[in-house]
RNA sequence: CGGGGAGUGGCGCAGUCCGGUAGCGCACGCGGUUUGGGACCGCGGGGUCGCAGGUUCAAAUCCUGUCUCCCCGACCA
């Protein structure tokens, strides 16, 4: 992409009716835009951030034989009576309308019921199952109050996926596999030393569910954190009897803010008997499959994201996720550094490599400051400098020098291996 | 929902106390000089001051109502 091409444009001024660390710098950076409290748009940048977070949840969920499919927004009145979850005392975030004909309709905060529902259509024999399923979802929810930028919307995109299994055994055997594919993702996207394993209230269904954790200040969650261990309980569950349970020593637990970047949780057979979606076993008897949920909040993980790795600079994408890889900065105008600096932006994106190629007719230090603001992990300078030395020069956005490197060098590092 | 703060060109702000018809920085357009950490000079375009009522000769400014945004709390399978 070059910058001269991108719409979006960088601001010095960061919003007035933002605090929050992660919306003010992905504002003033031009990857999202605030439509209104808890509602942001993904501009171009901010959208490139957000599918390589996707595509690296979607590796992980399709390793473990998830398929992905996407739901409706439009949720049915009956479907969530059964549950006893359609009464706004029940549930108080419904963003609730109705059809023209008077019908009441549900936009979707959450697809529980409505994904298990529909595999009623697909679930008879105990061989169909076990079986995963997962999609990436705009969700609608009318907190009473959004805060913290992206981190928590009204409308948020998440991964959820979910489980189906003939036994308690089995399922357990999935829950565990998801586990470890969470911790992976993480991991993958550069949060894994800072992301534990967190045990937290299961609700009505089972005594814990699992909460995925990062540790950061901007965070709303209080969790109590074993780093030897890598695990944490949360305050909601932070007891004795629990600690006990864990076998967690409360002498070497640590009070922390941290934000929940992912949770799973086990439903037993409980709402699969409320939905009735029970599949023949194999003796012939009629059973309740055993389900499970697996939620990554995916923008909220891409604003901790933001929130975690930002300096006074800016941005700073871990290479994983970041919008593209290379900054190329072309310094003046001259013909010369002109061609040398579009062969390599040519060659480098032949490569495959992703590049943004600031082409645009600005001083060097806009464009230093605008390299280090979108927080892309590699700058590449060409100017009359690195001409006359037969050299480039590459910096990593946490470095404070630059190396130089001849652009044989350069295009092997970022080419497609 | 309780408490606190704030709405003035695209963005950040001053002006409001003490009413007299809107200004600064960034961004934008034109001309020129510049070019390795957000350049400089000159000229220029752009705002019925959140909205609705009211008071007044006159309202960004005073009064009433209302909407929105931010923060703290509460809430958060």
């Amino acid at each position: 992409m070059r910058l001269s091409q991108l719409f979006t444009k960088t601001s010095k001024n960061a919003p007035a009716d933002e605090t929050a660390l992660n919306a003010q710098l992905l504002i003033k950076a031009g990857y999202i835009h605030k439509e209104m409290a808890g509602a942001y748009g993904y501009l171009p940048l901010g959208l490139k951030v957000l599918e390589n977070i996707k595509q690296i949840v979607r590796e992980e969920m399709n390793a473990l034989g998830g398929q992905e499919l996407i739901m409706t927004s439009l949720q049915r009145q009956e479907l969530w009576e059964i549950t006893d979850r359609w009464d706004d005392e029940k549930v108080d975030v419904w963003f609730k309308s109705h059809l023209q004909n008077g019908t009441p309709v549900g936009f979707g905060w959450s697809h529980e019921e409505p994904i298990s529902d529909m595999m009623k259509n697909f679930i008879s024999s105990y061989r169909d199952l076990p079986i995963s399923v997962y999609q990436f979802q705009t969700k609608l929810r009318n907190e009473l109050r959004a805060k913290s930028g992206i981190m928590r919307g009204r409308e948020f995109v998440m991964k959820d996926l979910y489980s189906y299994a003939r036994s308690d055994e089995e399922h357990q055997r999935i829950y565990d596999q998801l586990t470890a594919a969470y911790l992976r993702i993480f991991e993958r996207v550069g949060l894994g030393d800072k992301t534990f394993l967190t045990f937290a209230s299961g609700g009505a269904f089972t005594q814990f569910s699992h909460e995925f954790q990062t540790l950061t200040e901007a965070g709303e969650d209080i969790i109590y954190v074993d780093r030897a261990k890598k695990l944490a309980v949360n305050k909601e569950v932070y007891t004795d009897e629990v600690l006990a349970q864990l076998g967690l020593d409360k002498s070497q637990l640590e009070e922390v803010k941290a934000a929940e970047v992912g949770n799973i949780f086990s439903f037993g057979s409980k709402k699969s008997e409320q939905l009735e979606l029970y599949f023949t076993a194999e003796d012939g008897t009629r059973q309740p499959v055993i389900l499970g949920s697996y939620g990554i909040g995916v923008t909220r993980l891409m604003g901790v994201i933001a929130e975690v790795f930002a300096d006074d600079k800016g941005l700073v994408w871990p290479e994983a996720v970041a919008p593209a890889q290379v900054y190329l900065a072309r310094l003046g105008d001259n013909d010369a550094v002109v061609k040398q600096a579009d062969a390599l932006y040519e060659k480098l994106t032949d490569q495959g490599a992703t590049v943004l190629y600031d082409d645009r007719d600005a001083r060097p230090g806009q464009k230093f400051a605008d390299a280090d603001l979108l927080g892309i992990p590699y700058r590449v300078v060409v100017s009359d400098k690195t001409l006359a030395a037969g050299a480039l020069e590459l910096k990593k956005r946490q470095d404070d020098q630059a190396e130089q490197i001849i652009p044989g060098e350069l295009l092997k590092k970022f080419g497609r291996l």
